[in-house]
DNA sequence: GCGGGATCTTGACACTGACAAGATACGGTG
DNA sequence: CACCGTATCTTGTCAGTGTCAAGATCCCGC
């Protein structure tokens, strides 16, 4: 599985697992195609045959984070709390990926297999809503609040999970994620305490 | 003020001012020294004087925008959804600066004019979340609520601030800021529609 | 009016992303 | 088994970037 001569074999996968390590430690900023190649033994070149350019290794890193919160928030089923407790595990378990997928800038947002993957994660989010209100969504007027709804509990989840990963929380929260992630969406949801 | 020989004149603030332009157009990962000396028409080492390196000149971006948040929330007072329409006209209307606060691996967020400038915001948000909640913050029961729930509040606005920047939420909310934001925020503090 | 420090320039080096052309391995076809 | 086409990887190259070092120019206080 390794030290092939010529052909590295799993290099493409190789590749997406030393950019998540690299932005992981320094920032999607810091990412060198040249010191991906240098981590996988391969020529500097090697990159670009798999993904083309820089924006196509990043186009494949964030497809791959937006397949995997999808997967993440499938367990939580439709139980608003837990598609969020789920959501804010997942961006501090993957905060590089969490960290690309959200900055637009630095991939090809429009890319098919992205936008496949990323509708299949708003569509868990929006099973949560649908099922705490109720599930009557007939009308113009609730589907509109609906859509707010859906709106707020992503915001706060995603707030919560990106204030965390830059550090401006005043600490607290890292060791226990469950906890402190309930304590703050069960604001949303109705439960004060 | 312009067209000195040798001499810019205002070279820290222009370099400044241009960053927020690139940033905003191509983002913090499309930055470039060399492009910002080019537009302030002074050669390619004369950031260095002013900033040192690049970290340099993103803190003191970063710096700015810390700043300009506190001044931005602070006629909001003490109204808690106020200062989250505040936090999301901010973060919408400077979104160069936004973006580079909130990304800790691209400048020295110990910086101590940093640190400071984000303790006026920090400040500026627990004072509306201390007068909803009626002020009496004397117990510890209550001091750790207080805490969450001006986490809560922070995270939602700024989640919401977030996805909007990210293109991540479904259109909308582009023509009307204040009052998408307000359906939002609303959620958290309680009237439902 | 002059000296010193602040401000800016010029020149250089290592590193990066991207491109082009060539080398090597793999898989199917005869 | 021999062969060829293709996928994979390499080598070489170029412009652009961040950073350092040394020098030029300007401004202010004395």
């Amino acid at each position: 599985m390794a030290e092939h001569g010529y052909h590295h074999g799993a290099l493409r996968q190789a590749l997406l697992s030393a950019a998540a390590d690299v932005i992981g430690e320094h920032g999607a900023g810091a990412l060198s195609l040249r010191e991906l190649a240098r981590r996988a033994g391969v020529s500097h070149a090697a990159p670009q045959h798999h993904f083309g350019d820089k924006a196509g290794l990043l186009t494949a890193f964030a497809e791959e984070g937006f397949a995997r919160l999808a997967d993440a928030l499938a367990p939580a089923g439709d139980d608003l709390l837990e598609l969020g407790v789920a959501y804010v595990r997942f961006a501090l378990g993957h905060p590089a990926h969490f960290q690309v997928m959200f900055v637009p800038a630095l991939y090809r947002t429009g890319d098919p297999g992205v936008a496949a993957a990323r509708k299949r994660s708003w569509e868990a989010l929006t099973r949560g809503v649908e099922r705490q209100r109720g599930g009557d969504t007939a009308d113009g007027a609730r589907k509109h609040d609906l859509e707010d709804a859906v709106v707020a509990a992503w915001s706060i989840a995603h707030g919560y999970a990106s204030l965390c990963l830059s550090g401006a929380l005043p600490a607290g929260a890292a060791g226990d994620v469950d906890r402190a992630a309930r304590a703050v969406l069960g604001r949303l949801t109705g439960q004060p305490g």
